[in-house]
DNA sequence: TCAATAATCACCTGAAAGGGGGATTTTAAA
DNA sequence: TTTAAAATCCCCCTTTCAGGTGATTATTGA
């Protein structure tokens, strides 16, 4: 018997799921939490194999609840949720410990699919979903530039509009520290200028 | 009687606010469409007064079919559903003849109220939208500069990474006029370089 | 222990951007 | 028709940026 746990702030989700599964033979509704820390609190009294998880929720979100949910009770799988089709956030909330991702606006079949699958300590994606994780693994290197802790400092601070001066003697640098970094994170993003750098990352979300 | 269709291309939505809806007496059932293309062919031989319509869909998106639905059936009423709370949208959504706006995590009692209110004519906000929407009007002015056609095409360009004479070659403009415009737009941004700008602008969606 | 990377600092050069100051001509609205 | 806004163009000067080249010092992982 697979127990299904929901993870959800919408009450709308929460309820279509319900609806979707309430009929299926092998499947029982183990119950809900609106956000992370009920989450937490609520799920000790219960069991459940499978847990659907939002990746984004007021407080704490998706990915970093799954991580703490493995921790504690390794023996579940987790099958991430989410309306969007977010290469990245799929790939961190795998790294977390999740066996799956799946779009809301996936069929029912592919929905009971999908939870028999990662049920049975398989990996399962959305059609999209997949296609976009392999695209972000195809070109991940490409297109999200690793940056050092320093790196990241900088580039929030110029897209602040702080000049190489200013950074120097906001973080207490040589201007010519912070023009490193700054060239630096140009030849990282392959852009020419400031103008692209900030947009390339802004577009990236790490602003 | 309230008839209420969706537009709203996840089946895990529609099938939670039927599931919500389904024993309210003076509720009826309208039937849904996935997309707008469907929206737009099947709902003429369906009678509804209240549609929840998603703001973001595949193809055509709410704001727009709102619009289209509007022109094409003025007696029915448009409530904008959304998993977000973003003042931009619920305002074009609004200048295109929406009702009102409901975040999909919302309870099943707002849910009601938002329906019985458009149904009678009124406008209705989820109360994190409504103060988005009061916070965005509030500061309009401030965060939404008017930008002039001109303007938003060299922006566009200068996030692009030209350079302002390789824009002037571009569209066939002194390179002091399009310095004239790259400071008017920090003006109208109260920024003081391109870094914040594009920051700026990206925020904004204006990118 | 060795190699790789991050982080730091330095200089030179030319190009670009930013801060001022003006000016004329279209175009659209009042 | 007058006015306002947009769009166009020009020049001054200073600062900042970008490209190139080079270096030393941690820190960390293999």
């Amino acid at each position: 018997m697979i127990r299904v746990f929901i993870v959800d702030d919408h009450p709308v989700v929460i309820e279509g799921i319900h609806s979707l599964l309430k009929n299926e033979k092998d499947i029982e509704w183990a119950g809900h939490a609106m956000n992370a820390q009920s989450c937490l609190g609520f799920f000790v009294n219960h069991t459940s194999n499978v847990i659907l998880m939002d990746i984004s929720m007021p407080g704490m979100d998706g990915v970093e609840l799954c991580a703490v949910m493995k921790e504690k009770y390794p023996g579940i799988f987790i099958l991430g949720l989410s309306t969007f089709n977010q290469g990245l956030y799929i790939k961190k909330m795998m790294e977390n410990g999740a066996s799956g991702y799946i779009l809301k606006n996936s069929s029912k079949q592919e929905l009971l699919k999908a939870i028999h699958t990662v049920h049975d300590g398989g990996i399962f994606f959305s059609g999209e979903a997949g296609e976009a994780l392999m695209e972000y693994q195809k070109s991940s290197k490409a297109q999200l530039p690793e940056l050092s802790p320093r790196e990241k400092e900088i580039l929030g601070l110029i897209a602040e509009g702080y000049t190489n001066p200013q950074i120097a003697e906001k973080i207490f640098l040589s201007p010519f520290t912070v023009d490193s970094h700054r060239k630096n994170l140009l030849a990282k993003f392959c852009v020419k200028n400031t103008a692209a750098l900030i947009k390339t990352a802004a577009q990236l979300q790490l602003l």
